[in-house]
DNA sequence: TTGCATACTGTATAATTATGCACGATATGC
DNA sequence: GCATATCGTGCATAATTATACAGTATGCAA
């Protein structure tokens, strides 16, 4: 049955990193369910699932992570969202304000400054961790840097 | 420059729906950086982006959305990172508990919920948007009742 | 029962993405 | 300078995923 299949899938990709939706229906062979490729592709549809790269070097492997439906829907703003989820620690001095987040994430949050076009703000570097953010004058420090607690402290728990 | 095309990326992305590297290579070519969907695939891995499905009617269309890498790896257990993103009501009676969610969200709530085998629980039921958990005894109720309430409460704000 | 609609699935294949290999550019050490 | 190493890339193709189409099963109304 289509729904116990589902849920399976959900254990299975929770228990172990899958690489494939090949892998995935010899798994679930293993339980009984014998399904093809086809329909796991389909399954993984209508989950949300999706492949995540695992890490960037060259033949790395893949499994499977499913994107809460939330992510997709929930927030209202890219800048927002962003802050929220990847801002992990905000530090200003003088025009200049330091947002570090995960590895990787940087980019994305300069991004999405970048395209919120705040005026205080003449431009954004994203390194790897670390947003550099210049402020046109050092009188611009405090506001900006509380507007970016006040968006990061909605999400701060996770 | 790799890094400013896959800012570009992220700005492109974050813009209007993309169905596959193909097209964000043609829309790069149009922003004056000319690369092959080889390139793309490798800066989508880089940047952590993934396809997700849109909706899940046949013939549905796609787009990019980026995975903050922050879902990857910031939460610690699964149900603490369900619960909190996808459950939105919690509400309960007698020996029964039902969890609201997103659409779509209630088969991974269910899933994760069975995964913790909480001794206090003896068995789920999950639809689409609502899961139904049922308690071993009447007296388990206010207990595990604030226990998903306390999961949730972490990240109340999105 | 018959006819029709809906849901689910497999087969075959199209569409998309990932990557081995090679090459050119740039940097580093001798 | 020259050898060597690293990085970014394209090309060709392998690997993976999505889907058009057809078939089966089920439910429901006439």
């Amino acid at each position: 049955m289509k729904t116990t299949r589902q849920r399976a899938i959900l254990s299975l990709i929770a228990t172990r990193p899958v690489h494939s939706q090949e892998e995935l229906a010899s798994l679930l062979e293993a339980q009984g369910y014998e399904v093809t490729q086809a329909t796991v592709s389909r399954d993984v549809k209508e989950l949300g699932l999706v492949k995540v790269p695992l890490k960037s070097g060259t033949g790395a492997a893949q499994q499977f992570k499913y994107v809460e439906p939330s992510i997709t829907t929930n927030f209202s703003s890219r800048l927002h969202r962003v802050i929220a989820e990847l801002v992990v620690h905000v530090v200003g001095a003088v025009n200049q304000i330091v947002l570090r987040t995960p590895p990787g994430g940087a980019m994305m949050v300069a991004s999405a400054i970048d395209a919120a076009e705040w005026p205080e703000i003449i431009g954004t570097i994203g390194g790897d961790d670390t947003v550099l953010v210049l402020l046109a004058s050092t009188d611009d420090l405090p506001v900006v840097v509380q507007r970016f607690e006040d968006l990061r402290a909605e999400a701060q728990s996770a």
